[in-house]
DNA sequence: TAAAAAATTTAGACTAGTCTAAAAAAAAAT
DNA sequence: ATTTTTTTTTAGACTAGTCTAAATTTTTTA
């Protein structure tokens, strides 16, 4: 069965709201406000995707993902991904350039393009930003990382991801000189707002707002 | 301004006719039969593109491209082709198999992306059949080679491109052992049905219906 | 050059996807 | 346990793109 590009990003839409907030269920409104449309028009298209088994619907009760669904929707998040590594490995994009385009590519349709791909570029295992990258049977690498305002003070981690995709965000890290990868270190919390002073890679000292650590991701380094 | 992908195909269908039989001025019907489509839909379409400034219309006199049309038309074509050096070279696909990916891939929308895969892939010339990728600015690398079917006897050739691109043609080739940049000298041809008897590399000697040599284009090397 | 054939356009209908406005159901608050 | 608010669905309309059937224009042919 061939979907249709709205349909896909229906589809997509439902599986990352649910995964965010860790929901089954997700609501008509939810859907609506992630894809900048009206609920009505939700409502149309949720009872189209219901009939073809894609997801379970009942009116008023919000709507989960069959297993046929949550398999269409990974398949979209591994090819957004895979494309994504290719547009920063390959081509040279900068990691916050990439997402509009993924998101066309994420359409293209044949499983083999999608298998080629990621042999070439060396089955990667996550995304520009860290995400993981389901592979061709949908398993996702399970993530252990905790945010970086989570940290206790004086621990060494290294940054793993981001919850903030947008590019305003990204490309505050990218001129700050954090990456994935790199090593950081709390030095301290001020107490009246929570501002972090950490070193970056055992060298430069640099201040963070506790939003911004919010959404950085590390990983524990002993 | 944005076009639809029904648009986009459109302007390539009347582009490619007209290219393929040296006509400013394409028939609705060539078109519909070109897109597999009705006759009456086309009528509909190339209202929509006129008023948009995309060809030239005149009822019952049919169409051609404007300037805007043109160069719209040339990029996609550009687009098509890069894509398919892309999964030749890069993810190993065959010439046959590329077709229908790179239909799908043209119509991605990035300025910067065509850019930066020209780069990547050292602004090729040709695709893998032998067809010129126009450059940035729209211009064609002008071919001057003929049929292989036109060559005269005892004369040495290279294999340069195909008029037929069917994976049927082109997979018939690739099990002959024929392959673009591959040298062709015509040995004898039949009187009775033109079949010809070639050396391939100077090396195999073949046969070849003049069907599939007027599909085989060369450039004659001395 | 008038009749027949072919090509093209118009008219009207259908689907997918969207919208606004109104109705209905569920949840929250008094 | 009603009333109010919020959420969701229904009804009806719109656009892009398609179709069939009928009408019109152009071309061919006798």
């Amino acid at each position: 069965m061939v979907l249709s590009f709205t349909e896909e990003n229906y589809l997509k839409a439902i599986f990352s709201i649910g995964h965010a907030y860790h929901l089954n269920e997700v609501s008509t409104n939810q859907i609506s406000e992630h894809l900048n449309n009206k609920a009505a028009s939700v409502t149309d298209m949720l009872k189209r995707l219901a009939e073809k088994k894609y997801i379970d619907y009942k009116p008023y009760k919000g709507v989960r993902l069959t297993d046929k669904g949550k398999k269409t929707a990974v398949k979209i998040v591994r090819k957004h991904r895979l494309w994504e590594v290719f547009l920063v490995e390959k081509l040279n994009f900068k990691w916050d350039e990439v997402h509009d385009i993924a998101e066309q590519l994420e359409h293209i349709n044949s499983d083999e393009l999608i298998e080629k791909l990621d042999v070439f570029l060396g089955k990667p295992k996550h995304d520009p930003h860290g995400d993981p990258i389901p592979d061709v049977n949908g398993k996702f690498n399970v993530q252990k990382s905790v945010a970086l305002s989570q940290v206790k003070i004086k621990q060494n981690v290294v940054v793993t991801g981001v919850t903030d995709h947008s590019p305003h965000f990204l490309q505050y890290l990218s001129n700050s000189g954090i990456g994935l990868g790199d090593f950081i270190r709390i030095e301290s919390v001020n107490e009246y707002d929570s501002l972090l002073t950490i070193k970056l890679n055992k060298n430069k000292t640099l201040f963070l707002s506790h939003k911004a650590a919010s959404n950085i991701l590390v990983e524990v380094r002993s």
